[in-house]
DNA sequence: ACTATTTCCTGGATGC
DNA sequence: TGCATCCAGGAAATAG
């Protein structure tokens, strides 16, 4: 389950693969709920560009797309990039086959995206890999792996793959994008805490909230509640400042020393060069249900919030 | 404005 | 062995 840790991994290793190649071709697969743009905005967008900086924004990749096809015109209309993004996007709302409700929906979310965006900003390529989502970097002759949902073609000769068997993943493209939340590794201490502020929640829902910050999932949301020794379960307004503060120290110090060991391999994460992470050697509560806390040797207990799994300690956390 | 719940999806694990 | 059932999870949609 690519985290804030797993997908910067992905994100520094598709990096040093893929910047500066060109796009040659786009494949896109059918199943729609894939695509959080219209396939054909997605594909006419990722046409003919130079990959630039490839980075991590929460949970996401980003590519910066730099230049353009020359002669390529959307609709023939002349507009410039920025109108013909939004454009197409007004079409797809009239368009919509039996997917028209789901579409328009996630239109109106990109429209407001690129509303806020300064005109003139870079398109990029946005990869949300959900769940089981891979970036898969590979030979043209490669096995066509089950689940490949989009097939880009490089200039370099090899392709970039996306895979996702669980189809949470989604691909879109933006100008400008931003997601909801705080980058938790740049927040300061009194921000922090003024997030979880009157907010009746579980903190570890709030931790998962990802309009609050912006990268934290189920494993490092775990982790770091046991180490600041706080029951997921405690209502966020309940934390005085001095637990928040810990709170604050451990949600940086366990994503930075995930991202020092590649991320967590649970179930099938690898990174961009398909090497495991070593973290899940790390973890004090996730997933170890039963077992002795590492501290007080009492068994981690599990318990369900917010529909998660949520692992901690009776003893150690309060 | 918030919060809680449901939905999507398939491979792997478990149960009988 | 085979078949059914459950579970994992992020985020958007829906309900309260």
């Amino acid at each position: 389950m690519p985290e804030l840790p797993e997908v910067e991994t992905i994100a520094r290793g598709l990096a040093k693969l893929v910047t500066g190649d060109v796009i040659e071709s786009v494949w896109l697969g059918s199943k729609p709920q894939t695509f959080k743009s219209a396939p054909e905005q997605i594909a006419a967008t990722l046409q003919s560009k130079r990959i630039g900086e490839v980075r991590r924004v929460g949970k996401h990749i980003v590519f910066e797309l730099e230049g353009r096809a020359s002669g390529f015109r959307r609709q023939a209309s002349g507009v410039s990039d920025e109108k013909a993004g939004v454009r197409s996007q007004e079409s797809g709302v009239r368009k919509g086959k039996k997917a028209a409700g789901k579409r328009a929906r996630a239109t109106r979310a990109g429209a407001t995206q690129a509303g806020a965006t300064p005109a003139g900003a870079k398109a990029q390529w946005v990869v949300h890999l959900g769940m089981t989502g891979r970036m898969v970097v590979c030979a043209p002759e490669t096995e066509i792996e089950k689940h490949t949902h989009a097939i880009v073609k490089l200039a370099s000769g090899r392709e970039l793959r996306f895979v996702d068997a669980r189809r949470f993943g989604r691909l879109s493209v933006a100008r400008g994008f931003e997601a909801g939340g705080t980058e938790p590794l740049e927040i300061e201490v009194e921000p922090f805490i003024a997030l979880f502020r009157g907010r009746k929640t579980p903190i570890k829902s709030a931790l998962l909230n990802q309009k609050l910050l912006r990268g934290v999932g189920n494993i490092y949301a775990d982790e770091s509640l046991f180490r600041a020794g706080i029951r997921p379960r405690r209502r966020a307004a309940s934390l005085t400042r001095e637990d928040l503060g810990r709170l604050f120290i451990t949600v940086k110090e366990v994503l930075q020393e995930a991202i020092a060991l590649g991320g967590s391999s649970i179930s099938d994460y690898v990174d961009a060069d398909g090497e495991e992470g070593f973290f899940q050697l790390e973890l004090r509560v996730y997933g170890r249900e039963g077992e002795p806390c590492r501290v007080c040797r009492s068994p981690v207990k599990r318990v369900v919030i917010a529909g998660r799994s949520s692992h901690y300690c009776a003893k150690c956390q309060k």
